[in-house]
This record gives C-alpha cells, sequence and structure tokens, in this order.
DNA sequence: ACAGGTACGTGAAACATTTCATCCACACAA
DNA sequence: TTGTGTGGATGAAATGTTTCACGTACCTGT
C-alpha cells in the first residue's frame, strides 16, 4: 500500500513491481518490453487498481484521442442518427466524441469551437452555419453539409443530385404541377441545392415549378396561409410536393389532410433524410441520406495524418426510396 | 514572437506581458490581480492568441468540468432527448459531455466506464443494464431509469404511476377488455413498473388484463402473431393497450391498420415516454416523462459536492397527454 | 577470452498548468 | 525616522505521464 488516499500513479505501480518508471510506461503504451517485467508490471498494476491518467498522458503528447461534434440539437432525427453513427465511427477508431449543442445559435458555434480547442481535441465535426466562425487552423475541422471555402473540408450528400431525383420521380408518377418547400433560416448552404436540382430538372422537362421558402422554424403557420391561398374547391393546385425534409414533409401531410386533402391519393410528396423512426419504417416517401457513409467520411479526413491534398468537397449519393407518400409502390 | 511553431503557453503570456507566471494563471482564475497587470496579461493574451490549455489544468487540479453520459443509442427519440437535455443541462453550468453509446451490450458499458474512468470526468450519468458494473467510487453516478443499490443513485420517472394513470383513463374511456405490452431485453428494472402499475390498477377495478412481452428486438413478429390469434373476425380482442413506449405503440398502430382495425375507432393505444417527433405533436396518447427535470435532476446530483446523504431513488411524477390514439379530445 | 553488438531497463527532463511560501514595496502609525 | 502590517507579485515545486540518452548485461563470433 502507498498509504495516502489518493489514486495509483505509474509511480506506485513501479515501485510496488520493482521496476522503473520508464518501464511501466512501455507496458501500457505496447512498447516491447521483457516478459517477466511485463508480468510483474501487470500483476502490480492490478493489484493497485491503476489506470491511466490521460490527462497526463494528453498533456505530454498533444494527443487526446478526442473529438468534437457541433451540432445543433438531437430533436431532429436526422441529426440523432448522425451524431449516433460519428460516435459509433469514433469509437471504432479508438477515439471519443465531446458533443457540443448550438440550437443553431452562432456564437454558441463559436463558443464550441473554443471549448474544442482549449480540450486540445484531436479533431473537430462541425454541422454550423457560423460563415465566419474563426478556427485555429492547428485543429482539424471538417464541416458537414455546408461549404465554407476550400481550405475547410466540406462532406455532405448529393442534394442537387437529389432534387433531381426527386422531380424525375414525382414526373413519372404522373405530376405536373410542382411545388418545392423548404423551411429554415436564411443562412442556407448545401440545403439549397435541393431546390436547386429539383428546378433545374422540372424546368428541362418542361413543367411548371414553384418554390418556397418557410422561415418559421416551428408551427409552419406561414405554410398554413400558403395552402389556404392555394386551395380552391377542396383542390390543391400542386399534384407534387418535394419537401427539403422529411418532417417538413410530415407537417405538411398533417396539414393537408385537414383540408381533406390526402396524400398520395391527391397529391404526392417526397421527403429528404430518410431516417426511420418508432421502429416502423420511413416516415414517408424520400431522398434518402447515406447516413453512414457520411459520417465514416466526416472520421476518417478530420482523422487524415497528411493534411495535404485534402479534397474540399465529397459528395455522397443519395437514393429514393419509398415511403407511402407516392404511388409507387 | 516566442519563435517556436507551437502554441503559446502562459510561459509566452508572461514573458510577453512582463509578469510572472502565476500572475498569468491568476487573471485566467479570476483571482485579485492589480488592474495594470490584469491588464497587460489580457493584451498579451489577446497577442499570442493564448488559450488556457485544460489538459494541463485538468492535471493539476484534479477536476476536468467533464461528464461522460453512457446510453445504447440516439435511434429511440426518447435516448435522443433525454441526451440533449442531459447536454444542456451540462452546458448551462459550464460542464461539457462525453458520449458513449454502448448499443445494449453489458460489455461495451463496462469499458465505457472505464474510458471515463482513464478521462477523470467529474461524474458520470448511466442508462445502462449491466447489474454489475465495476464502478470507482470515487467518481460519481448517477444512474437513469434502472435502481441498481441503495449506493448508486437513481433517477427515474414514477414508472408504477404512468401504468395506473394509463389504467384509469383506458377505464374511463370505457375501455373492459385491457392489454399490456412490453419489449425488450430480459434486464428490465424500472420499466417493468408500468405494466405493474397497469396490472395492480387494472384488477383494482376489477377488469381484466393482459400482459405480453415481446423479446424480438426489432420487426415485432412475436406482436404478429399475438394479433392473428387475437384478432376473430375482423374484431380484436382488446379495446384499450398499454405500450411500454411510443415506439411500440406506433408498431402496433401500424399493424392493427393492416387488419383493417383502426385506432382509436375500434382500440385505444396509450403508449408511454411523449417524445414529439418531427415537429408535428406527439405520435400518440401517451403518458409524458419529465425529460427536462429528468436531465436537470441527473445532472443536479452528478455534480452534487456533498455526497453525503444522497437520496438514492428520485422519482418524477408523469402526466397523461392525449395525442391521437384515444378518443378524449 | 575478449571485443563488439544488441536488447532492453533506467531515471531525469519536459509537458503547461496551479499553488504556496516568500518577498517586496508601500502606507501608516509611533 | 523607524517599525509594522498588508496587498499582491513572484517563482519554485508539484501534478502523472512520455521520451530519450545512457548504462548494463548478455550473446555471438573469432
Amino acid at each position: 500500500m502507498t498509504g495516502n488516499g489518493s489514486l495509483p500513479t505509474m509511480k506506485d505501480v513501479a515501485r510496488s513491481a520493482g521496476v522503473a518508471l520508464g518501464t511501466v510506461s512501455k507496458v501500457f503504451n505496447n512498447i516491447p518490453v521483457g516478459d517477466s517485467y511485463r508480468q510483474r508490471v501487470l500483476e502490480a498494476a492490478d493489484r493497485l487498481g491503476y489506470q491511466v491518467n490521460n490527462y497526463a498522458r494528453g498533456l505530454k503528447t498533444n494527443r487526446t484521442y478526442a473529438v468534437a461534434f457541433i451540432v445543433p440539437n438531437l430533436e431532429l432525427p436526422f441529426f440523432a442518427i448522425l451524431t449516433q453513427n460519428i460516435c459509433q465511427a469514433l469509437e471504432r477508431r479508438g477515439y471519443r466524441m465531446i458533443l457540443a449543442l448550438t440550437d443553431f445559435s452562432p456564437d454558441t458555434e463559436q463558443s464550441c469551437v473554443r471549448m474544442a480547442q482549449q480540450n486540445k481535441v484531436d479533431g473537430i465535426i462541425g454541422l454550423t452555419y457560423n460563415p465566419n466562425l474563426h478556427l485555429k487552423d492547428s485543429i482539424p475541422f471538417v464541416s458537414f453539409d455546408r461549404y465554407f471555402s476550400s481550405s475547410i473540408p466540406c462532406v455532405a450528400s448529393d442534394n442537387f443530385g437529389g432534387g433531381q431525383m426527386a422531380a424525375e420521380k414525382l414526373i413519372e408518377l404522373g405530376c405536373r404541377k410542382l411545388l418545392f418547400l423548404r423551411i429554415g433560416s436564411s443562412v442556407s448552404g448545401e440545403t439549397d441545392k435541393r431546390g436547386d436540382g429539383f428546378e433545374v430538372c422540372c424546368r428541362a422537362k418542361g413543367f411548371p415549378c414553384d418554390s418556397l421558402r418557410l422561415f418559421n422554424e416551428d408551427g409552419y403557420e406561414p405554410f398554413k396561409e400558403f395552402l389556404a391561398a392555394h386551395i380552391h374547391d377542396g383542390k390543391l393546385d400542386y399534384d407534387g410536393i418535394f419537401c427539403a425534409s422529411d418532417g417538413l414533409a410530415m407537417a405538411i401531410r398533417a396539414n393537408l389532410a385537414e383540408w381533406g386533402i390526402l396524400v398520395p391519393r391527391d397529391v404526392q410528396i417526397i421527403g429528404f433524410d430518410g431516417i426511420p423512426v418508432w421502429g416502423s419504417g420511413l416516415p414517408c416517401s424520400t431522398i434518402v441520406q447515406p447516413v453512414a457513409q457520411l459520417a465514416e467520411t466526416c472520421v476518417d479526413i478530420v482523422l487524415k495524418e497528411d493534411r495535404t491534398e485534402q479534397p474540399s468537397l465529397i459528395c455522397l449519393p443519395v437514393c429514393y426510396a419509398s415511403g407511402g407518400t407516392t404511388r409507387d409502390s
């Protein structure tokens, strides 16, 4: 017994095992050590209940095996699942995640970055919106879904392609009066491309396409007004709607139901994200983001040793999946 | 300029400001320092882009302002929202969260605890199932929803009361043939109490009550068989179902729909959790858990300095909320 | 038997902080 | 003028690791 009440250190283990400090260190770093020594060290460590102190280790090595993930919240199923996949990808590589929530506040985003820097994380993955985040270039940063500049790697789904895909599908299903709906803040980023792809495709095929942006985060009140203005004699002006997210699609469907307009009977809807909830399949027909690969890619890039020749934008393919809000199944 | 390429340290700041090391330390710890000194230090720090190194600080002080949260995954909306609330409660107090996912594996739970210990977290909040987790008693541990022993504080909803509440409500709505459904692993914990409360109440009021436990995590196949056996001439043997979670309730509803049995027309369903998803309200009528207070309580307890006289079980009240799967609105 | 080489154990220095015993300078009282 | 007290700056020690230059012991070949 070393006697004092605090936790055992390497020094205690060394003393107890009758070896030098450096030898203990080597054992816990998988550096070759004579078998008898290794054994004695492990026994002593076990006896004392020794555990490596990562704070001392990190101080010395400047590697912490921690990565910060910055995300607005976990209410949106897509955010939650993305967080889960990134956390798992990190754990698989022996890293751990420091979770930082911003609630979409640019100031909070900045302070999360500061926190991460003070904590000497080995990298930061950010689902952030602040266009002029101040980053120390000594810490690798990967942006999810928002492209800031060529010096900041960005991992995203093929949003443009997804929009095209949605348009093609709706047209193929016979829709002729098309609408794109998106919701959210003014700082857009990649998400707008979903609408761009949709519009480009509609126009190319010669069908009219309206586009509406809803600014009210909750409640969808602006949509209600819009709906009221576009329903005549119980019939909607549109027969195909592409929503920028599944959540929006679900809200729209609920809203339309109040007018007696049924999905997919009267209008077909395609959402975006493709996260199953409640274990009962997709919430709607949708463009599915490859969450697992997105997460894996973010982690790969942020942990990459060689930071020269990093691609600045990585775009992963999406796919269409039927989920009950289109008439195709 | 200090010259070497690495990050500036307190020593650099001290030199640049022309003050002693200890003075710089005091400035960044809000310990009284002469105004002119303070100013000079802050300017120098700003000039050099200095940031406190939390690893050195943590090594010296043994406080890290980090708390580990151990949870199976973020797929279940309840887990995701709980994680969010705990993370926010921590951030409000100047702490950060290390997120550790277990996918329900007892071994992973244990290794998460080990990881947390090595990382010198100030506390651990665990939504774990392993009944014999090996914990260092030097780190405060709070268990969410599972009671292990009187020495480990447990924070939970009033599951028993919630079960009673569900029974009372269904009976009040005229249901007479009642069923309780739960899903999940054999290691149960507090969750079983939902069923207990339900059964006790049904029995007390003199109505029959069946109870079924589904072991298959995904797919709900066992429930399908059970359903088939209890539907005669398109009519279900039950007119009121209490599900141990909203996710299960949603799956049941979908299953019943395939048999032409509509909710709440033919049978009324009450779930458990009460997490809104897709921003469009509750998924079903449900017993709502007070997630925000649960999170707040966990954090309060795990960070409490005085660890004597801690309650071993804290039980927070739930409430019923109508969400479309009962005929009461 | 001895030189040279190899494998590996040793312990001090370094990492960036906090803390504490000292010390200084100034003010005020006698 | 001198002695005392005080607010506050100082810098060395300590925190638990890793790393590296060094030293020792053993082995091999001639």
